[in-house]
Order: structure tokens, then sequence, then C-alpha cells
DNA sequence: GGAGTAGGTTCGCTCATTGAACTCACCCCG
DNA sequence: CGGGGTGAGTTCAATGAGCGAACCTACTCC
């Protein structure tokens, strides 16, 4: 049978979870972030099969993450450019990044690579907060509510 | 084939993917994040098919997000407790929640379910900031670099 | 002795992922 | 003009993962 579809669930997790839960996804998705547009160049960056690699593009084409531009006619030239839906899914990826550098590294070590502040080049670690309150979520002092129909 | 594994990547995100790129796997944690501890509770809260339970919730007790505690010994019977690892993985899914409310509903409403402050009952709107800076994170301002040698 | 419950396994089917090879349109070089 | 190179894919056969349904086990309750 088919995979089962989480992507008109009435949970904002679930329909997240359909978009990126796909295998590889989230690397295609860091890759474009750091700066790589090209088919070929995602492919030999990743290693990742070139079927499975045009499949993916093709569903964050089709989901407006990001959008296929000819950089050239003659020859037919392709890159991909993240929208500002795919820009914005960024964050989604820092607090991964922040969880899997505090608990992935079991060797007494962190990971090889950091973030950096583009300009002071301080260590930035990803920090997920209340808007409003500035404070840390933190499951214990959360709970799921209605949304209040406006 | 079998499907290729990202867990001993130099890269947080790859190694976070590995875990929660599973399918169904991160509605289990949110199962078990909204209190759901039992087998039979998340199957029948997810339709989620009873074979491929058992095998995420193997997954994550060996990834040590999770552990299997027998509340009862006749007829024995077990619970899945979120172990620190696991309760921290938290604001990843509340990225992804905050993402997906803001990208995922296309209908001119929002989900029909938000996240509340258990005691004042206002919405929580999470967003990922810089731990030391407070600013968001943003990826023009951000690059990755070797960590530091300590 | 029969029904019910919790927590799984087993089964056969189909779909997805994999690596390798192939295609296509074009450019450049001699 | 022929040969090699490049970017962007497509095709293929083999294998593995996800699917629904049925089954199993160990107990309790009536």
């Amino acid at each position: 049978m088919r995979r089962t579809k989480f992507d008109d669930w009435p949970c904002p997790i679930a329909r997240a979870t359909d978009l990126i839960g796909d295998w590889w996804t989230p690397l295609v998705m860091r890759e474009l972030y750091f700066g790589r547009r090209r088919f070929d160049a995602i492919q030999e960056s990743l290693q990742i099969p070139r079927a499975v690699l045009a499949q993916r593009l093709e569903r964050l084409v089709a989901e407006e993450m990001i959008t296929k531009v000819a950089y050239e006619e003659r020859p037919p030239r392709f890159e991909y450019r993240l929208t500002d839906k795919g820009r914005e899914f960024w964050p989604v990826l820092a607090a991964m990044w922040r969880w899997g550098s505090d608990w992935l590294w079991t060797d007494g070590e962190g990971p090889p690579v950091v973030l950096k502040d583009r300009e002071t080049g301080a260590v930035v670690h990803p920090l997920v907060v209340d808007e409003t309150t500035g404070r840390p979520v933190d499951l214990r002092t959360i709970r799921v509510g209605r949304a209040p129909r406006s």
C-alpha cells in the first residue's frame, strides 16, 4: 500500500512531517540553504541517487518551497531558488541542528561544524522561545488548545 | 537496496534526520508529548499500523529517546516514558508547529489547534532565536564554520 | 468456559529507494 | 566533421520499507 499521507491532518506537526519526512528532503534543503542551487552540485555533495533528487526537487517546487529558474537558455540550464516559505523553514533545521549537536555526539566531543554569525563570527546556539514572553518553550508549561476563532 | 543512513554523518541535521526522518516518528513523539504512553493508545490515536508502531518504539528506546517501563506485572503491561533526550527534542517539533501553522493552511484560516501556556492560557508562538543575542536566527546572517577545538 | 484487554507478531502485497547505466541537448576543441 | 565534456535528468532491476488484516499470548473478569 501507499505510505500514509499526513498533509491534510488538522495538526501542524503532521502536515510539516508529510513534507520534510520524505527521506533526504531536509538534507536537500540544507544544501539549498548553504548556497548549492544546481542539480549536479546537490547530487554530488549528498551522494543522493539522481532519481530521488529529481523527485524531491519536483515536490519541493510543487509545495512552493523552491522555484525552478532557467539561468541559461542554450543549452537549457536550471537552478533552484528558495521561496519565502522555503527560507522560513530554516529555523526548524536550526532547532534540529541545536538538538543534534547537544545529543547525537557521544564521543565526548561535539560535531565538527558549528553555526556562526556571518559578521561577528560568534558561535550561534539556536533556542526555541515563545515570541511574546521570550521564555524557552518547555513541554511542561504548554498544552494544546482549540484555536480562538477570529 | 537499504535506505541510506545518515546517523554517522558529520552534520547535526543529517544525524537528527536519520532519527526523526522515519515515517510516523515525529507523530509518535507528539503523542508522547501530549501524554499518551501506552501502545494501544498511540496506535488508536494515530491509526498507525501496529507493526510500524512497534518498530518505531523499539528504535526510540534504542536511541534513548524513551524508556519502556512495566507499570504492572501480572498481566504484563508496559508504558513508554520520555527521557531527557526525548523531552528536549520537543522544541524542534514546536518550531515545526510554528512553521506549519504559518505556511500549511491555505484556506485563509489557521489550524484548528494552537499551543497555549498552561497557566496563563495565552497562545504560544514558538520562535527560534540565538541563545546569546536573543535575535531570531536568519539564514542571511549565519554561516557554517569549523568547530573551535577546545 | 467464553469474552475482553494490552501489547505485540506474522503475513502477503505494493510502493519507494538504490546504484548503475542510459538519454538528450548543447558547447568546445582539433 | 568527429570526439569528448557538461548539466539535467530518465530508465532499469533488485531490494527493502510501509500497508492492512489476521493472528498470538498472557492474563482477568463474569
